[in-house]
DNA sequence: ATGTGAG
DNA sequence: ACTCACATA
């Protein structure tokens, strides 16, 4: 899973307009940190993305909501000369690409780039010598930065699956753990690795109870068994960090742990199983059937509604049950 | 309390 | 879209 997002593309006859729109849109969140501007191009893209006939000129995309004159005038360059001037420029500009390289390690966002290419810190090599402006998170993602851009192939997910299963259950056998992400999904290989965890004696209701021992044990198990090496972050319920298998070449993989409670447990699983887009068209149906749906609950009428399974779910709004293979 | 970053 | 963790002030 990269870190951009890049949303409209399949199916789409003004798929070029929108990529054009979302390279100017990150570029001016993270060169020019304009949210306004990327949030108008953003705008942009998502309206041609629903827009169902080829647009032929500027003039005609500059009738849809969000697309005015400046666009336009884009979309007609575009149409004419099959790029943008504006574009060419912006991808040689030396800050521009360096905060892009930057950004592409963990835990270093558009502002902290920014703030690294002002102080002539542009490449890879450059921050190794700057470790001192580094916080945990971003050492971490600098030590790693070649790892964490590999894939994970499906097999090793499913060793450490195995693994983890193996070693917590041997700590306390009611935990239960579903490794979700892309690869419940049934993709031959993953960006990172999301597990979720609960237990019987952690509920949503019994509310001030502090349960974090629970994620805490679980972290302390993986770390004497050599699994986890690196710790980004630890809270009450969510954890990151990175691990090594020492069968694969010892590559480092990131590897997220949630616990969530019971009650909530097939909820979490369903959010954390994807697609992004799965997620967003059965939520938008939930809404439509008035219910509402986040990674927590199913609401009726501001009702919780009790859940059992992940079907319980999909009967309830009335979406047609699908495989996790068939959510991408 | 606020900004940042991740997911 | 929304929430969580962390680092500052």
């Amino acid at each position: 899973m990269s870190k951009r997002k890049t949303p409209s593309s399949e199916n789409n006859t003004n798929y070029d307009f929108c990529e054009f729109l979302i390279e100017l849109a990150n570029y001016e969140r993270n060169v020019n940190r304009n949210i306004y501007k990327y949030n108008a191009y953003r705008n942009a893209a998502n309206t041609l993305a629903a827009y169902p006939t080829r647009i032929k000129s500027g003039e005609e995309a500059q009738k849809l909501k969000g697309i005015g004159a400046k666009i336009a005038k884009k979309i007609d360059e575009f149409l004419q000369t099959g790029k943008l001037q504006k574009l060419e420029k912006i991808r040689e500009d030396d800050d521009s690409t360096a905060i892009n390289l930057l950004t592409r390690v963990s835990g270093i966002g558009p502002a902290k780039a920014k703030e690294l290419v002002d102080a002539n810190i542009k490449s890879i090599e450059d921050l190794k010598k700057n470790k001192g402006k580094l916080n945990h998170h971003q050492l971490i993602g600098l030590k790693y930065f070649e790892d964490f851009e590999k894939k994970i192939p499906r097999e090793e997910i499913k060793r450490i699956e195995d693994f983890i299963k193996t070693e917590i259950d041997e700590l306390d056998s009611e935990y239960k753990i579903t490794v979700c992400g892309s690869y419940r999904r049934g993709k031959a290989e993953s960006g990172d690795i999301d597990v979720l965890i609960t237990h019987p004696s952690y509920n949503s209701k019994d509310g001030s109870k502090k349960k974090s021992h629970l994620l805490k044990n679980v972290v302390e198990v993986l770390k004497s068994k050599k699994l986890i090496t690196e710790t980004i972050s630890l809270g009450d319920v969510k954890f990151m960090k990175t691990c090594k298998n020492h069968s694969e070449g010892c590559v480092a993989r990131r590897l997220d742990i949630r616990l969530i409670p019971q009650d909530q447990y097939y909820l979490g699983i369903l959010y954390f199983t994807g697609s992004d887009l799965f997620n967003k068209n059965m939520r938008a149906h939930a809404l439509e059937h008035g219910f509402t749906l986040n990674e927590y609950t199913l609401r009726v009428a501001g009702e919780p509604v009790k859940i059992t399974s992940e079907e319980d779910i999909f009967d309830y709004i009335g979406y047609p049950y699908k495989q996790p293979s068939e959510r991408n």
